[in-house]
DNA sequence: TTCAACGCTTGACCTAAATCAAAAAATGGT
DNA sequence: ACCATTTTTTGATTTAGGTCAAGCGTTGAA
């Protein structure tokens, strides 16, 4: 096993109010710090885990990009989320203690290894552990609400604007612009989040161009015009 | 307030190996009972909560059919799921304290109610019952990759098909045919939750009647050929 | 019992996105 | 620094599904 394994303190660490520690008090944070006993390294492209292994830990991204993608039978495979620093990743693999999805690194990444059994313990002790459990599985439901959404109602233009959007708000949070942002990711890739072929997303990041509302040079993309943006995600109604 | 409460215990339910208390033992069962103190019927058109509704509390459909359903700030909606005897409603709550989505009663139906408050301390006090509440979000987890799929990677026969294999195989779960069924929703409905028109539904129903796949009166459907509906879901590979 | 509202089907036509194709640009490994 | 591979762009064409429209069956309320 070629694993890297490194002490960690959740209670030092600079991601503690993105991470799964956010709003612990110091004793819950000090308990946190035994579970997250170690870190992890994934190179680019390799996977951190895939579908049918057994589940045994949550992680959380604490440097680097993730995609997370199923696959058909027949070899056809969607991309169901992107994960960014502060961001859990395995909670598929709680229902039937095996991974139903591969979570692959779109760049050398990081992440904190989270024994879920050791998660569990600490939730019965801790209110506000417990708390937090519910409230990350429950928020991963409601994105999920909103990528049906834009898989089943939305158009090629919509898709592509609600990503971006999606994109920097999130890494805004995390202290990067509001507007400009390098994508980790393929076109292909978008695409398939998106359930939109490459060639299309390539052409609606080039009639955003043509439109003047951002700017792109490959992976780097700046948004000119935010509220256009938005516009487009949400068209205002003309009743 | 018009809601009839009744009192009701999950230990005696006939839904109890579907339902919230599968596997649970007598006494953890008898502390359900204490948690899960009422009912409430929800007549056919009516919602049993709706998107910025406070959360409190989850519901296991006890009988009857839900859809859940959310809706852009511009008036579009998505059916995000169907729901029926012993599964659950209302985990999108969690996370802000509100619901984010319509549960909206396709046939009169009754709900049992569950103060999530209370679902938590019994969570704390047993592993069986914290266990359960994991699972039961980690599937819907699971199930919400399942609909990205469909969404983002087949297409109408696949996704129509898909569908009705979905449907009969939950309702022979509970009891009912593994070859008939008889539909909850509208063509609309089901065309919201597939990313179809209507229309389109109405056409691919009628492809596969003239298919010799399936037969169709209005509502009924009867499945003639459930390997010919496999093979349109998971065309078999011709490499 | 009648009729209005709703749901469903089918036809004709249109369009957004897929497909096929080719070339240019960028990237990574040696 | 170079070459092989991957990624991206753009054009031409096709097509699956959407849109518009009309008619019919069903349901339920008065």
């Amino acid at each position: 096993m070629d694993m890297l394994s490194i002490k960690v303190a959740c209670s030092s660490c600079n991601l503690r109010e993105l991470c799964l520690p956010m709003g612990l008090k110091a004793d819950e944070m000090q308990k946190l710090d035994t579970v997250v006993s170690n870190r992890k390294r994934i190179k680019r492209g390799e996977a951190l885990f895939s579908a049918g292994e057994r589940f045994s830990s949550l992680f959380a991204v604490r440097s680097g990009f993730f995609k997370t993608r199923v696959t058909t039978p027949d070899g056809r495979d969607q991309v169901t989320g992107f994960q960014m620093t502060g961001e859990i990743i395995g909670l598929d693999g709680i229902v039937t203690d095996q991974h139903t999805c591969d979570a692959v690194a779109l760049e050398d990444a990081e992440v904190c290894v989270m024994p879920f059994a050791q998660l569990e313990e600490l939730s019965r002790e801790f209110t506000s552990m417990q708390h937090h459990v519910h409230k990350i599985m429950s928020r991963e439901i409601v994105r999920d609400q909103g990528v049906m959404m834009m898989l089943g109602s939305m158009r090629a233009e919509e898709r592509l604007a609600a990503f971006l959007l999606n994109l920097v708000q999130r890494l805004h949070a995390r202290g990067f612009s509001q507007s400009e942002l390098v994508l980790r990711m393929t076109r292909e890739e978008i695409g398939s989040y998106l359930g939109l072929k490459l060639e299309t997303v390539s052409r609606t990041f080039s009639k955003f161009v043509d439109d003047g509302i951002i700017e792109v040079k490959q992976r780097y993309v700046m948004i000119k015009d935010i509220e256009a943006l938005k516009a487009i995600v949400n068209p205002p109604n003309c009743d």
